[in-house]
DNA sequence: CATTGACTTGGACGATCGTTCAAGTCTTCA
DNA sequence: TGAAGACTTGAACGATCGTCCAAGTCAATG
């Protein structure tokens, strides 16, 4: 990395090393210290950068949210017609979980994000943020599933994504509890069921 | 509050001053200083009791373990035979919601004791023990429920149990960022929906 | 080329943290 | 009742934290 980058670039090379730090030992141990560090950077520049540390909070938990909409992979949509909204879904939901599998501090850490915004005011808005973000993909891809298949909602496509979201939501904080992928599959396959019932 | 306590007393009552100040201010808010003043005792105190700030913090959170059993309360099964599988199940879910909009702070208190136990190598079985418990008590509600409706699960119980608390777990998690009780609920209404799919 | 301003450094500061410990106070039991 | 031991206190210590700032270095502009 050059010396003297302009202040933008040196912001994104800081985020950047503050999230390698909170994937990998928690966000509690974000520490400007620590990011100067990781980012071979003296501690002022830290501060020269982001007025507070919570600023430097703030832009690592917004650019987590934006790297959601960025990785959001929809796949190759390998089913036809023929197969079946529950077979559509199932794929998706293991393409979606084969990408939660790959990162679990990932996930680890958007958890905590999640329950730090909830805690400290300057924050409140991101795990709004994240939800929406979530909803949002939730709600394309289940469209798309939906086209996919031949079929259409029954449900408002808002209501099947919250319902979506929050199993998602709950298998992946177990699976990072107990790393049992099979059982979080067969969770998300009846829930993939239950799905089907909301089409025709 | 007595002075000179038995140590096994004196325990008890800074687990709960750890635990007020968890639920109000955040698992990260916990210093044994501010530990010492709730209780309103000195500060040597708190490591005479426990030998390091991670012993009490474990203290809490198996305090929360036990005390999710304590205030488990299976609620008064206004349900009769007549009343259908699905309507007994909405009742408990019901049930169950109201306690967890009760204690809001709880709650979220149990999401960071979650994600620091899947950090911190001494906290390493605590999320792992409140899985255990909190799923061997939706299996007994689900197996009540069965009965007082007076129909038998087709699937494995520990199997809908986990489905059960994949559901809560995200509903709940939902709730604490958006508050929305009304679409909160009707998420868990429809897992119920699924739920009587698997009984005959 | 000289100068201006953006970028960078590393030390200093006060605050807060967890832990330790010598000393004091109270309860218990022989 | 008096000695022993359990309980309590508050100060002290070193570590770490976020923030600040004077000084230095580099890139861009006139």
């Amino acid at each position: 990395m050059r010396a003297y980058l302009p202040i933008a670039d040196r912001r994104r090379q800081l985020i950047e090393a503050g999230l390698t730090i909170a994937e990998r030992d928690g966000v509690s141990n974000v520490t400007v210290r620590r990011v100067a560090s990781e980012a071979g950077v003296s501690l002022g520049l830290v501060s020269y950068c982001f007025g507070s540390k919570e600023e430097l909070i703030l832009a690592m938990a917004t650019q987590i949210v934006q790297e959601l909409v960025e990785h959001s992979d929809p796949g190759p949509h390998t089913g036809s017609a023929e197969e079946g909204i529950d077979l559509v879904l199932r794929g998706a939901l293991a393409r979606m979980w084969e990408q939660v599998e790959r990162t679990p501090g990932r996930q680890l850490l958007t958890y905590e994000i999640t329950t730090r915004s909830l805690r400290e005011p300057g924050l409140s808005d991101v795990a709004k943020r994240q939800y929406d973000v979530t909803l949002e993909l939730a709600a394309d891809a289940l469209a798309q599933a939906a086209q996919t298949a031949g079929v259409t909602w029954t449900r408002d496509l808002d209501q099947v994504a919250g319902l979506v979201v929050m199993a998602i939501d709950g298998a992946t904080l177990r699976w990072l509890v107990d790393h049992d992928s099979e059982a979080a599959l067969a969770r998300l396959g009846d829930i993939a069921d239950l799905l089907t019932t909301m089409t025709v």
